[in-house]
DNA sequence: CGCGGTCTTGACGCGATCCTGACGCCGGCC
DNA sequence: GGCCGGCGTCAGGATCGCGTCAAGACCGCG
């Protein structure tokens, strides 16, 4: 069966949510700061988080941002705060639904059959491998032979946004929509620019790409 | 940009989403019933629904039994009932979220490009596989003998097209209308050029085909 | 204010890809 | 038997996309 993180400080809440999940077949991991969320996120691999936006060490939002670059899965999102910019905010930094409190226990169950049920695309690994590099997705950091490498900011969305479906062709349009947004889905001269750092960075020989492979006119293709 | 479906007897609800959504980035297609919803989801293509569980001719719940048999995209649900049991129902029926009345044009808007930013990775049966090569339609990759091969990007529109109804006759007007557009209806000349392309990469004997067959006159047939 | 790093933009060469025309083959039809 | 439309095959030239380099713009920081 499913197995979902519970992230919550509140003791009574995160014990309540415990058992109606159990009752209902999930497997239950609890988590009740935001490191320890991050931590189990990692380590526990969920297939859906259920995440209190209020936690006593770091914001509900921080935890999504850790989370987001590597974790696949749906996030739900559970929240005192009714105010649609709270919504929104949360929404955008990649929560898959917003659930105010207080909440029906059937409504949460039902919406998270209905994540569940979509599937989680692709893995949740953590960290990439390949023969030459490899890339910890929750860290940001890249190896190169086991030596730490410098990553501009660009060059990481770019990277992450190819390694996170491995094997996948990743059409041009969705990199530079994901990277530089959805106004500059034209300037593929980015790319071009950005894999040619990248491959300067990463590959064993960047003039005869091994990992990041170029589909011409159609995308590119991290293969491990 | 992402086309949505607006399902709504309301005209005004339906015109301040038409409005709203249009000012988003997004093409709009709408319609006021049930039945009209069905038919402009299976011709207009759209990649999310917004559907109004209030309509004078079938209940909502109706049009999601509709709808999901065949639509795979996500299905955002609009109602004026706030109670929880009316929530499970639509959800467990194959909405993806559920927004009651009056909601927050916003709210409405993040949640949309949630359920996009997830639903872009269909759960479609992407892999086809013969005797002789297999074709993934997600990774965007074909091996032939479990080795990879290159195609150029109008040769994977068009196989892809013809793999997309395996056995079934693809007429050539419906190939060159999707691979080179409308335009170019009549310029049979480019099939034959590039079937023949796609045979020379994929089938074991290039001049006695058997996967990807020539119905003259007609068009053509990929048989598994 | 200066400075280092990062992002954007332009220019250029090269190879791949697409389009196009020519030719031969085959089967149906007159 | 000859004609004709549809198909397969091949090759070459125009065009497009990609990789590469470098210079200028921009930004945060000391």
């Amino acid at each position: 069966m499913s197995r979902v993180l519970v992230v919550d400080d509140d003791p009574q809440l995160a014990r309540a949510l415990r058992i109606t999940l159990r009752a209902a077949g999930y497997e239950v991991v609890l988590a009740s700061d935001g490191a320890a969320a991050l931590r189990e996120a990692a380590s526990a691999h969920p297939d859906v988080v259920v995440l209190d936006l209020g936690l006593p060490d770091l914001d509900g939002t921080e935890v999504l941002a850790g989370l987001r670059p590597w974790f696949a899965g749906p996030v739900l999102v559970l929240s005192a705060r009714a105010d649609s910019t709270d919504k929104v905010r949360a929404l955008d930094a990649g929560a898959d639904d917003y659930v105010t409190k207080p909440f029906d226990m059937g409504e949460l169950l039902a919406r998270l059959r209905a994540l569940l049920r979509r599937g989680s695309a692709g893995p949740d690994e953590p960290v990439v491998v390949t023969g030459h590099f490899t890339v910890d997705l929750a860290a940001r950091q890249v190896t190169v032979d086991g030596v730490p490498v410098r990553l501009t900011p660009t060059e990481w969305a770019l990277l992450a946004e190819l390694v996170r479906s491995p094997g996948r062709l990743v059409g041009q349009r969705q990199l530079l929509q994901s990277v530089w947004g959805p106004a500059y889905e034209r300037e593929t001269h980015y790319l071009r620019v950005y894999l040619n750092q990248l491959r300067r960075k990463l590959e064993p020989d960047p003039s005869a790409p091994r990992y990041l492979r170029t589909e011409p006119g159609m995308g590119y293709r991290f293969t491990p």
